[in-house]
DNA sequence: ATCTGTGAAATTTTTCACAGCC
DNA sequence: GGCTGTGAAAAATTTCACAGAT
């Protein structure tokens, strides 16, 4: 996940990833069509997401079928683990061959839910949000972009892509009005949680924020995070970890975190290094 | 996770949390200064850097010290975990009081790595990547974005933010010189693997990866990945949990994944919607 | 002979709960 | 009294390894 990323990705990790998060109530009557298990499980979910694409890359190739070996190699991830998470959809696989890969398409975007159109709206319309709203990857899969809002009168009014940049104060009707599902938060920082509320308030109950801080919302709201800086720091610490590796040869300093201040940059705080030179940290988007 | 993630984040789970990843050989000596743990949790690693920008926003603030229990709220994780995944950088707490915010500030900054300053070179500068590059938010935390790399020839000797856009021909000669440590591609999807191998190549040993693409790596080689479109695969099948559960008020069809193909857009393939709509899938970044 | 589906084991991550210090 | 640091328990996730279908 690093992802998390998942932030900006990756890996993000969700903190709807208790309990009650992806878990359902099991079934009633017993014994019937008891053919679904009853949850999957949240970081199956997100590797869900990545088979379906590299599957869609197999199918316009014109792949028939795949086996697990191969789709695993493909998205990066053990066989065993990609049976699994497959496993919780259903059982579509056909022993001895592979998987079908039209019917496993299908499939997926069934548990995913991408058989109901989901209709997103993008808050803050600047340098990042521009670039998300002329993405066209969304629609293309399920995903219009549906509404555009923004504060900047310059950019009010105006059209991308085909769609209007209304006024935030729009939002509540707006979102009502088109059934919006999804709401993508792109402004600076400062502005985001607002925002936040007023989405909740319109009925969103699933928010993709780009913004550099941490939503608060009411449990029943789903948020993920995007977070550009956060990616670097992880890698950062990667580099870092590598660097260590490098260096010791074999034992030696061998220890997870340098206990030494090598201090390339001045530590506490110094002319431009403190942190906030801008507050516009990686909110600086828009 | 991410995201995602990561994804473009979130929790984006990343390949590389199998043993090797942040673990590293513990030290040699023994007794005299073993003051810190032997690794970092993947998943600590990620919310390290999220609890850091939280407390630069406190240090701003004027704030002197933290309880876990305050810095847990704003960054939405449980209080316990945040004090466990602190004490695997060091015991930088006061009992009774809290942390002093410059302090863990400093511990924080020294434990990610970032007393290192960072080069970064973008690949693709179209669409995203130009918001990528007129971030801001980069530099300003460490992360310069020190080269920039292009194929397009309108884009080619152009400068942004006083970057010069180089071909990626470039990119060996380029990242060498001026000592990359982290290389973010935003190109199209079928560009990336290539440009990948270049950054390999050429030393790059931690990606940052916008395209739709999975790349192939070495085992040293860092990838996070931050896919747009998977996270709102996910947020869609957060969306149709909460439709599932709404509709059946208790028992009933209360499947994690409906069974029923609820069809508002043709299933299989049908006119645009099977799903290569364009190849540009969510590649259609720049 | 091959490849899926899945219990069971191993590992990682989260949460609990409390001893210890301020 | 308040709050950290951390063993130990619980939960989630990953991996193993193999029975069973084709």
């Amino acid at each position: 996940m690093v992802a998390d990323g998942g932030s900006l990705s990756a890996d993000t990790p969700s903190r709807a990833a208790r309990g009650e998060a992806v878990t359902l109530p099991q079934a009633g009557s017993e014994g019937v069509a008891a053919r679904v298990p009853r949850s999957i499980p949240e970081a199956s979910v997100a590797r869900l997401a990545v088979y379906l694409r590299m599957l869609g890359e197999l199918a316009e190739q014109g792949a028939d079928t795949v086996s697990s070996e191969e789709l695993a190699a493909a998205t990066g991830v053990n066989s065993a683990k990609l049976r699994k998470d497959l496993s919780y959809i259903g059982s579509y696989g056909i022993r001895g061959v592979g998987y079908s890969v039209s019917a496993l398409v299908h499939q997926l975007e069934r548990a995913l839910g991408l058989n109901h159109r989901q209709a997103v709206a993008l808050i803050g319309v600047g340098n990042l949000g521009h670039a998300l709203a002329g993405y066209g990857g969304f629609g293309g899969r399920g995903f219009p972009v549906t509404a555009l809002f923004d504060v900047d009168p310059d950019l009010v009014g105006i059209h991308i892509n085909g769609i209007l940049v209304e006024h935030v104060r729009a939002i509540g009707d707006t979102c009502r009005e088109r059934g919006i599902t999804i709401g993508m938060i792109a402004t600076p920082g400062p502005a985001a949680q607002g925002i936040c509320d007023m989405l909740v308030e319109a009925g969103v109950r699933c928010i993709l924020n780009f913004a550099p801080v941490v939503l608060q919302v009411p449990d029943e709201v789903e948020v993920r995070k995007v977070d550009l800086a956060v990616e670097l720091q992880i890698l950062a610490f990667h580099v870092a970890r590598k660097r260590l590796v490098a260096e010791s040869p074999e034992t030696e300093a061998s220890l997870a975190v340098p206990a030494t201040d090598v201090d390339v940059v001045p530590p506490p705080d110094a002319q431009t290094n403190g942190h906030p030179v801008n507050s516009t940290l990686n909110g600086g988007m828009r």
